[in-house]
DNA sequence: TAAAATTAAATTGTCTACAATTATTGCGTA
DNA sequence: TACGCAATAATTGTAGACAATTTAATTTTA
């Protein structure tokens, strides 16, 4: 690996954590000094950042954080539910029966581990992560699962992050992973791509409400 | 405008067109001299044009524009279906009175120098360009207009010019263009979107059986 | 004093040089 | 001859230096 990738997966992390200031412009010689790179390095991380959306940049000025935004979310989750609904159905058809296996391990295992012991959200985000990964993976669309699990996903974490939201729906969505299986399961991609649209549309509007609900706490 | 930013536009079109060989490793001094830049104003348009697709690349080793493939345009096609169909979605609710006025005068346009005088599959080509183009921005999700008109279109277009593939369907196209302007007027997303993915879907199975006929052929 | 213009400082874009890695060539051996 | 190894050549990755542009500070002027 080299020295500008590593550099590039450290940021990633760095950012989506919230540990560089948003919406500032960054000094490049400063970050350089700061991990011991040379400016050439950094900016072929940042220009790998910028790529994938969680920087901007513009010339002759500098690169910055993405500010974050309600209609910026809303504008992902939009893209996320066209993308993994059409994943969903090809997973319909090109699930392995291997994949199909580990999809209903992971399913049997979040029933049983169910209640969720209530509290850990973190661990049911990464429940959640999971599963769609893996149907994601199944639809075998190289060019779906590097939108999907290369771009989007790190978006949707860093909002994560940022806004602390938290699945309050547990519960709602291990119903909903459990249609989605079962339609997998009857090869029936077209109702499978529905299930998921509705299931990430529901995310959505739990995620307007929130905001909804905060401007009218905080403002 | 930067350099590099000159050169990804250059290499862009030189890619799209076909005009550096496929599959054949790029020599960074080679290229970087036949445009008199440094390498490292060359490797910054060469990252740009892999974060889109047109090249991939392996560290230590070099860059190459991607080799094309039937199920990699199917691939494609998968997603422009799944993201135009949003896009069209959303363009219902979020047209402007402008551009729906817009979109109305490219399709009399269209009926009227109709009959396609035939022939001209170049300018069919630019017709559906800009009727997909002007609904993706009515869709006003700035994601969107991103991945499809700036990431997605220029790998349609390479396939366009490398397979040398023909609107044979120009007629049936203006019908189906006619359909989605009438959903997108009544503010019907939801018909819009369907009509919007048939029409995608059709061009794809167009495709699919073109590759057929090709390897009956060829092979 | 406030605004505009000018100069100075700092930052980004680009080039060149060097280090690290990979590919190639030539040699020796089975 | 074919295969494997070693040395060489070439290529990519990284660092540092300079040029072009932007930002900040200072001066000038209304």
């Amino acid at each position: 690996m080299t020295r500008a990738e590593e550099l590039f997966f450290t940021l990633r992390k760095m950012i989506v954590e919230g540990d560089i200031p948003h919406a500032k412009k960054i000094s490049e010689p400063e970050l350089a000094s700061q991990f011991q790179v040379s400016r050439s390095t950094l900016r072929d991380a940042l220009a790998r950042l910028k790529s994938m959306g969680l920087l901007s940049s513009q010339p002759n000025v500098g690169y910055s954080v993405i500010s974050l935004s309600q209609t910026h979310l809303i504008d992902i989750f939009h893209v996320r539910e066209s993308l993994e609904g059409m994943a969903c159905k090809l997973a319909a058809s090109n699930i392995t029966p291997t994949q199909l296996k580990q999809l209903q391990a992971l399913l049997s295992h979040h029933e049983s581990s169910d209640g969720m012991q209530s509290g850990e959200a973190y661990i049911q985000a990464e429940k959640d992560r999971d599963f769609h990964f893996l149907i994601v993976q199944a639809s075998h669309n190289p060019m779906l699962i590097d939108l999907l699990c290369e771009k989007l996903y790190y978006l949707v974490r860093m909002y994560r992050y940022q806004f602390g939201m938290v699945s309050v729906r547990a519960k709602q969505a291990l119903f909903e992973h459990q249609h989605i299986v079962h339609a997998l399961q009857a090869g029936d991609g077209e109702f499978a791509e529905v299930l998921m649209r509705r299931h990430i549309a529901n995310a959505r509007a739990n995620i307007e409400a929130n905001f909804l609900h905060n401007q009218g706490v905080n403002q």
